[in-house]
DNA sequence: GTGAAAGCGCTAACAG
DNA sequence: CTGTTAGCGCTTTCAC
């Protein structure tokens, strides 16, 4: 069994919550208490039972963060992100996998083990509207990226739609004509939807068809997703210059199938993805795209949470991250 | 306040006893008992407290997974992986970011939050040989990747070595005469200097020179490290035909830094990595790598330590997990 | 400044 | 098969 408080005290000399005291740094400790303490504990390896004062307090330390799988690297960085700005403010964050699923983003929600963590941060892909009541929750919780479903909750607002624009705009301006796009679903909340509607408005916008070509796309949007849509766009004969995939993953994929076609990337058809992942820095062609600010987003994701579980939040907020395009080789 | 299990006793009209028992499927519970206590549960909402569950068994069914980074590909799809296995097996998995630092490798060991989790899957790469006697931990443990430090600890065992060896063998069989390698550093523990190991003795079998051309290494393998090395050989006029990163993320890289400096591969430089993450199918060239077994490393892991939790282990053991190599056009 | 006692919500013997 | 009784190890009023 391992040391426990009571035994420091004992072996100290003095009381349980002179020790706890002495632990959590609290003040008023005389100093000859306090290396009394601290001696007793170095000589008998005493190691905090988190779990115990977890109980105590009611709170745990924890962030949970719902992402599809971590495979996806803009997942992988997101989380990233998160755990630094939860390291930061003194919390941890638990990962909880949602396979990018629906039942997988309803059970985060439900499951038990919810109750390790003292808040959530939740960015729902494959939820429907009829499932809006499922985020009437009780615990604190910040949505990433949608505003679609509810709006009592605090929210990160990406610039999807803006950046579904920015992107669009900027291929018609290198001269594309046809642009397709690879990602598109009918899933009714998530990212996919907003991106999209920023690209039809850009398409209509410059008189264009918005529906012209558009690949069917996937749940899953990840390299393997892009590449599939691209063998499908040639295999039919789709004729096109631009290709727009709804995130950075999508758009490697088909850069890679579009290079095993022959099809020369921009000079046939410019590639831009979303996401600014970092792999897209390193590709060839490196990939034009949307910095969503994944870094604001974590971090502004984390202080609203945090300031909601500490009490000092002030009424439901919502917060904007504005998108910036990075145009690089393969678009110019 | 949350409805406690004493609450839907009560509304249920039974003991505190049966309402767990019925929540823990308990076998021997009778059919009206147990509808009585669900009905309860329903309406009352009830979510079990995990936290006094957890301070009552003394188990938290979480297992910790320290890794560097998540940014780093091989690492996010390793987290996968681990997390995949773990949750079969019924536990869920803290990630514990090191920074691939010394020190945060160290406090992994130490810190309270150890005991939020049952065990930890641990692959230290920044640790040195006097670090040894930390590894001497009274919890749970699984080292990944290695065995230098330590014989006393559960290991699972990657073909670092051997796997150094396959690389460097088949760009030799390839013509290759001068190899460069990148990410070598002076870490006495870690994949490096044991993949260093195999790709040395493969050189020297071929009767080469093993100190030939080795490129100063990071201790970060990222893809900027991989371009970084690169431009240095390139900038100080290193002559190579081959070019062997210890890692998939640092071969990324220094294939962008070769393609920009308009060195063809594999026509000039055949170049290999080591992971087989999955951005290295889609690379262009798509890279030859070996696959260290990410998945059987991750599943075995996973069932030595809950073998080792839950009391079921038979000595320390040792897992060998093999590689393979995967031919792709970087080298052809 | 420090101590004593009550309890966080659950599990685990042990009776019955 | 179900109920009672003790804790798990810590925090936290409230006295002293």
């Amino acid at each position: 069994m391992a040391v426990t408080m009571r035994q420091v005290a004992q072996h100290a000399g003095v009381s349980l919550k002179t020790v706890s005291n002495v632990v959590n740094q609290y003040e008023h400790v005389s100093a000859s208490m306090r290396s009394r303490v601290l001696a007793a504990i170095d000589e008998l390896g005493y190691q905090m039972n988190v779990t115990a004062r977890n109980l105590s307090t009611g709170r745990t330390g924890m962030l949970a963060l719902a992402v599809p799988e971590l495979q996806l690297p803009y997942f992988a960085e997101l989380a990233d992100a998160v755990m630094d700005a939860a390291d930061e403010l003194g919390y941890t964050v638990l990962i909880e996998p949602t396979a990018g699923m629906r039942t997988g983003e309803l059970d985060v929600l439900r499951s038990p083990r919810r109750s390790m963590s003292d808040g959530l941060i939740y960015s729902p892909t494959a939820l429907r509207d009829a499932d809006a009541a499922a985020l009437a929750v009780d615990f604190p919780m910040v949505l990433l990226g949608e505003r679609a479903l509810t709006s009592d909750v605090d929210h990160i607002v990406m610039a999807n739609e803006a950046g579904g624009r920015m992107l669009t705009e900027h291929l018609l301006a290198q001269g594309c004509r046809r642009i397709a796009i690879i990602g598109a679903h009918d899933a009714e909340v998530g990212a996919g939807s907003l991106r999209l509607r920023g690209v039809r408005a850009a398409l209509t916008a410059a008189g264009l068809d918005p529906d012209d070509v558009v690949s069917s796309g996937s749940q899953r949007w990840s390299r393997e997703t892009g590449r599939g849509a691209v063998a499908e766009l040639l295999t039919r004969g789709a004729q096109f210059d631009g290709l727009l995939a709804l995130n950075d993953a999508m758009a490697l994929g088909a850069m890679r199938a579009l290079w095993e076609a022959g099809v020369e990337v921009p000079g046939q058809v410019r590639v831009a993805g979303f996401d600014d992942i970092e792999e897209s820095r390193y590709a060839r062609p490196s990939l034009t795209t949307v910095n969503p600010g994944r870094e604001e987003i974590a971090r502004t994701a984390v202080r609203l949470l945090v300031d909601r579980i500490e009490g000092r939040a002030t009424g439901v907020s919502e917060h904007q991250v504005p998108a910036t395009l990075v145009v690089r080789e393969s678009s110019r």
